[in-house]
DNA sequence: CAATTTAATCGTACGACGTACGAGTCAATC
DNA sequence: GATTGACTCGTACGTCGTACGATTAAATTG
């Protein structure tokens, strides 16, 4: 029977201590993991991207053969689902939890959350088409429970988390897009600039020059979190 | 020389009138032209998803040899940005520009702007990823006119513009997502009751039950807009 | 201890894909 | 009639995900 594992985590089962094993090439490599094979994977998306991603060069990174994987995982998809939500996961505010600051605590969450994706700009374009993962449904988790703490009604509930997401994957998945590759940028802007008169406004409002997304995400946050709280 | 057609529009050219070629199969499909296959992507892309858009295939609905498409685009990836910005074209308000609502305006071309992509639901996991093709800088022209003229001063209408389109993308590509498979969601619903223990205030918001995505979106627009520019 | 079962690895191979290359077909032009 | 240029397409190559089954080593059983 070929079965493979499932739903269970990866056992570990520390096989073998040091020995180097007999086979022909000294393999010093220590054996699969699920932990091990999502480690790399991440570290092979950061270095070549989405499409760099192939079962046979994470196979490679790892000293294994390319059919090995497939005893941890059931196919590529899972693959980036898993390093997807592992680089997803949230420790909490800094502070002793400062309980009061309930819109602080959102803030920074959320920028958090933002600036995990960014540092691997592939997980923005990947979010977007997957199922939530655990990490995924622990943030909205905390959100709302902050949200509904802070004296959004029941009935608002649904909506300001749904807005909030909505805000940080729009800005995120933007961000991540326009970073890869400042040729590229450079030139959409001469593009841009050259159809200046068919959009002036977006010209004169600097749309696409201004390089100061964090803040632009900063003050975006706040005017959203006006709407849904008025201070006061 | 092998050159390819490029920045220049699709000349048309209406070889032939009705004569049935002599060819041995009898060819009644018109030829080719960037138009037919743009239209017919997106028809594929409709019926059969981002995956299922191959250059096989598309040649095979239009009639054609694969490797004739190669005439008038340059890669699959030149099919995919015509494919989408040709679902992104805006026609305006329907009434004789009654300038002076902006909100109803700015409400009326973002619903529309989500409407256009839940009608293709590969376009919302495509936009993020993509170049900005004129239909969308059309729009963005659109929203920075109107903002402005509604008062938002030039230093926040960066930030206005690129918070509604966060909103926009988010709130699209999330919903477009959770609308594949019906039964993959009421699987994730059983997936996540049977996790409420871990996230209760999930539960209790009704976060992934609720199905009026339409007023949510409605909704979260309004409280945005009211954190951009405050009703009086 | 030997025999058996289980967990894990991996070589080979297959079908599908994007597309490079160059030969082919036709209408328009000289 | 010869040439040119726009357009079509069959073949072929390299790459990908992964099905299949052989192989090995550890764990378990007698």
């Amino acid at each position: 029977m070929a079965a493979k594992r499932s739903g269970a985590e990866s056992k570990g089962s520390a096989r073998r201590g040091v020995s180097p094993r007999s086979g022909q090439p000294p393999r010093n490599e220590p054996p699969l993991s699920l932990e091990r094979i999502v480690a790399t994977a991440v570290e092979l998306l950061d270095a070549e991207g989405v499409d760099g991603l192939k079962m046979r060069r994470l196979a490679d990174r790892l000293g294994a053969g390319a059919m090995s994987l497939y005893w941890h995982v059931g196919n590529k998809e899972e693959v980036f689902d898993l390093a997807l939500d592992s680089v997803l996961e949230y420790r909490g505010p800094p502070e002793i939890d400062a309980s009061q600051d309930w819109r602080g605590e959102i803030v920074h969450m959320l920028e958090d959350w933002r600036a995990s994706m960014l540092r691997h700009p592939w997980s923005a374009s990947l979010l977007p088409r997957r199922a939530l993962g655990p990490n995924t449904l622990s943030r909205l988790e905390l959100l709302s429970k902050t949200l509904s703490g802070a004296g959004v009604a029941d009935a608002d509930l649904n909506v300001a988390i749904w807005s909030l997401w909505n805000f940080v994957i729009g800005a995120t998945t933007t961000r991540a897009n326009f970073d890869l590759s400042d040729d590229d940028r450079t030139a959409a802007q001469q593009r841009l600039t050259g159809l200046s008169q068919d959009y002036p406004t977006i010209e004169r409002s600097r749309l696409l020059l201004d390089n100061d997304w964090d803040g632009a995400f900063r003050k975006g946050l706040d005017f959203l979190l006006d709407g849904l709280a008025p201070r006061q």
